[in-house]
DNA sequence: GAATATATATAACGACCTTTATATTTATTG
DNA sequence: CAATAAATATAAAGGTCGTTATATATATTC
């Protein structure tokens, strides 16, 4: 039938209701109701809510990282300052209300091991994927200059909370300069 | 009778209840449980737990400004850096996992306008409060100052959940030395 | 020491939650 | 076209939640 489209359904409805009102606010019963599917669809295809909110979790760490690679790669030169500007955009686009990944480690730490894990885990890959950056541009302190930009962007999700995604882009793209090259 | 301190009991109990499993992770009967009070005490003193959530995030507005207060003040020298490190021993003393005000309003956007207007008011008394001190040293861009040290310290906050508060804090002090003086 | 105010214990309400059960319908496949 | 697999509708179980009700105990005050 209809399995693989109405999985996506789900998912996607799911990621964006946790993302909005957060894991505990929101209800199996909303997000069926907004995918246009049956109680008994949804755990047809997960377990249980909290499976759900790990496949939820895994989906959106995919479309991060997508989104990511996708603008930093081509721009060698400045690869730090383009990973702050696709950041922005990311933000701008999909995440103008905190992090997901955040608030799952909040939600879950000493409830959930396995959803903490996952959201802990799409951390310490941002936190790599800098240190691969800095590397590459042959910076001495990979390893701090990773952590100053990892810091930068939690701080712009943050900031996007409180003054907008324009805005706290801008500034963030003001600390960078002053932080590399 | 109590009335003082079993209100205050209450409010000690749900701040870090709430702290640690979140707003909608906590029922009552856990905050009444540890505060060692019976249910009627909680509603003689709270109408609601919507009303106890609010009486929470001003009692903890008020404990995180007289510790900045304290440290801050005195060093006229170094404002900024002083802030970062106050900020730093905060954390540790008690918000080693996210902060509370973004959690509120992630969680009650769109749910409970009070509660979210609480919250937001902390962080732009946050940004205003950098905003004084820039002035206080003859910055120029007083605003531009202000908004980099208030993603700093919103930064930091997130790092610490992911890689602890020393190390959180450190990098902060690494960047805050870029930026200023 | 009687009156007042607050805390306590206990139970119940209605709403909502996640999960399971059951029986029916719909589409795909051999 | 029969068989299989998945989606549907509906209901109910079992639990927890916030809140209210009631009646009793305890400390303070005049």
């Amino acid at each position: 039938m209809n399995t693989p489209v109405k999985k996506a359904d789900l998912l996607n409805a799911a990621e964006r209701l946790f993302y909005e009102h957060g894991f505990r606010g929101v209800g199996l019963k909303q997000i069926i109701s907004e995918a246009n599917v049956a109680t008994m669809t949804l755990y047809n295809h997960f377990s249980s809510k909290e499976h759900l909110v790990e496949e939820v979790l895994k989906q959106r760490e995919e479309r991060y990282w997508s989104y990511l690679d996708a603008l930093v790669q081509d721009e060698i030169e400045t690869p730090f300052l383009s990973a702050v500007e696709a950041h922005g955009k990311w933000l701008a686009e999909e995440s103008y209300q905190g992090d997901m990944f955040l608030r799952a480690i909040e939600d879950y730490s000493g409830a959930n091991n396995d959803i903490e894990n996952i959201a802990r885990s799409h951390k310490s890959r941002l936190l790599r994927y800098f240190q691969m950056l800095a590397k590459r541009i042959g910076e001495d302190d990979h390893s701090d200059l990773a952590h100053y930009f990892t810091l930068l962007l939690e701080g712009t999700t943050s900031m996007t909370t409180l003054i907008g995604v324009e805005k706290a882009t801008e500034y963030a793209m003001a600390m960078a300069k002053r932080i590399v090259y």
